[in-house]
DNA sequence: CGGTATCCTCCCAGATACTG
DNA sequence: CAGTATCTGGGAGGATACCG
């Protein structure tokens, strides 16, 4: 069997990220962070302030909006663009390779919004009818 | 403008997630964690024992391999089959709902494998725009 | 308005040890 | 082989305060 480094060698591996040191992780950790994939999602509508940003993304602290856009800023998934005003002035929006990795989020996102009340049933066991005697689990 | 309550009642809402107490989050959590990624991905390639998957995918720990599989398990993404056999003997693998899962996270995945280069490379490769007296960081 | 800095807390997750 | 139990450190993330 052609162990990992060969599979990496051969360059058309898939399954780089199964491996612990692929720097891929980082990113994929930066994109399905917590706020990340929401962030992305939030931006898809447009470009946005920071204030609406926030208020976008329920539950995130400024901290917390401010570090992750960073981090996705560093990626080069989302542009920050300052205008230099008196009130300040931040707009935030995707770059043409955030719109790619946001749509694939977002798809992700909508089959599990989608999949959310069956994923939900089927833990809490509804009162549907007996299944007398059964115990799965 | 219709604010978010409004845009939830109207049924086609993509935003739910966005709202703090949406339960999708739960899920979205289950799935996109560390490990949950990468369990899934790997199960694509068909059935795997325990000892199979902690090697498939570097770097996790029995307990966090434990830990995932069992969420995933709950939410319906994955089968566990016993084999009642003297040198115990678990399968796991991907039900219909975790294939289907499975391929967005795979999308995502192998789109972020293929982009990590370019993002390591230039954490600024698409210069984004450049607007009279406009400062961008 | 749009952040950063600091502190603090809690949970994730790794290491280790033990079991059926 | 396939886990679970326990302990613990580090990092994610919240609260607060402050700055341009």
């Amino acid at each position: 069997m052609p162990s990992l480094s060969e599979t990496i060698q051969s360059g058309g591996l898939k399954g780089n990220l199964l491996v612990t040191q692929c720097p891929s992780r980082q990113i994929l950790k930066d994109v399905t962070s917590r706020w990340g994939v929401l962030v992305l999602i939030a931006l898809q509508t447009g470009r946005l302030r920071f204030a609406e940003l926030r208020r976008t993304v329920g539950g995130v602290s400024d901290r917390m909006l401010s570090q992750t856009l960073q981090t996705l800023e560093r990626d080069g998934f989302v542009s920050r663009t300052v205008y230099d005003v008196v009130p300040p002035h931040v707009e935030y929006s995707l770059t043409p390779r955030g719109c790619d990795v946001a749509e694939l989020v977002r798809a992700l996102a909508d089959w599990i919004e989608n999949a959310t009340p069956d994923i939900m049933a089927g833990k809490a066991p509804p009162p549907t009818e007996s299944l007398s005697g059964i115990t799965s689990d």
